[in-house]
DNA sequence: CCAACAGTTGAACAACCATTCAACTATCGG
DNA sequence: CCGATAGTTGAATGGTTGTTCAACTGTTGG
């Protein structure tokens, strides 16, 4: 009952388990947290994005090699690495006419071989 | 210039660093993993599922229940809990009129805890 | 059996997003 | 200085996707 002071009453429910939903609530994390947390995986939810983390691991990479890589164009490749420089997830450095693109850390590769640990079963 | 053979011109560059992109197109995974990964992290880029595996983690809640505390419609919260279901992320418990959903294992509360390691820096 | 409720589902709609295209900046070689 | 190339960017477009709405299934209690 007092879940409808705090929530609008979208659910229609009648019956509800107000004590679970009260210790549920506590549990969860603060709503920027939620939003933070699906906007990082929302990087990795793109195979572009993924195959240009996957090419510039390890030996950085011109915009020019990656696009040829992937069979796309300059502009596309570019776009998506916009992405993922504003997301820190890389890193670039000059170098006359190249812009040479490598991951940011190691963090990244740890969370996408957790990922592939889950895939494979 | 064996880079065109491959792949249609799609890059307009002219000057490519042709034994570098061998050797990142052999390093690179399978098209089809690659789609795999993207796919598998596209389920936790979104604040409603993602709210909905914090909100089902330890004890399984019924979607009546999610609905409420969510502030949702149990319509919306279905149709994310079917996605989810289609993952095998969640698993389900029938019980009476109530469906009662908990996470699947304890693989996906590690992915989140890697990613939540990332985002606090 | 029937009314009420929990949950699911498909279609429709709106918002979002990746790619394309064209125009732009910047750097190098001549 | 100028032409050519690497890379970026904004607008437009087409495809994707989350939510809503309405209709449906299935279960419970009277």
């Amino acid at each position: 009952m007092e879940i409808y002071e705090k929530n609008p009453p979208l659910c229609e429910c009648e019956e509800l388990h107000s004590e679970i939903i009260a210790k549920k609530r506590e549990a969860m994390p603060d709503e920027e947290t939620l939003y933070d947390l699906s906007d990082f995986f929302k990087i990795f939810g793109d195979s572009t994005r993924m195959s240009i983390l996957f090419a510039i691991d390890g030996e950085p990479m011109c915009v020019c090699d990656i696009a040829a890589l992937l069979g796309m164009t300059k502009s596309a490749v570019s776009h998506q690495l916009k992405i993922l420089r504003q997301s820190d997830l890389i890193t670039y450095r000059k170098s006359g006419k190249n812009v040479f693109y490598t991951l940011a850390d190691d963090h990244v590769r740890d969370i996408i071989e957790k990922a592939l640990e889950h895939i494979k079963e």
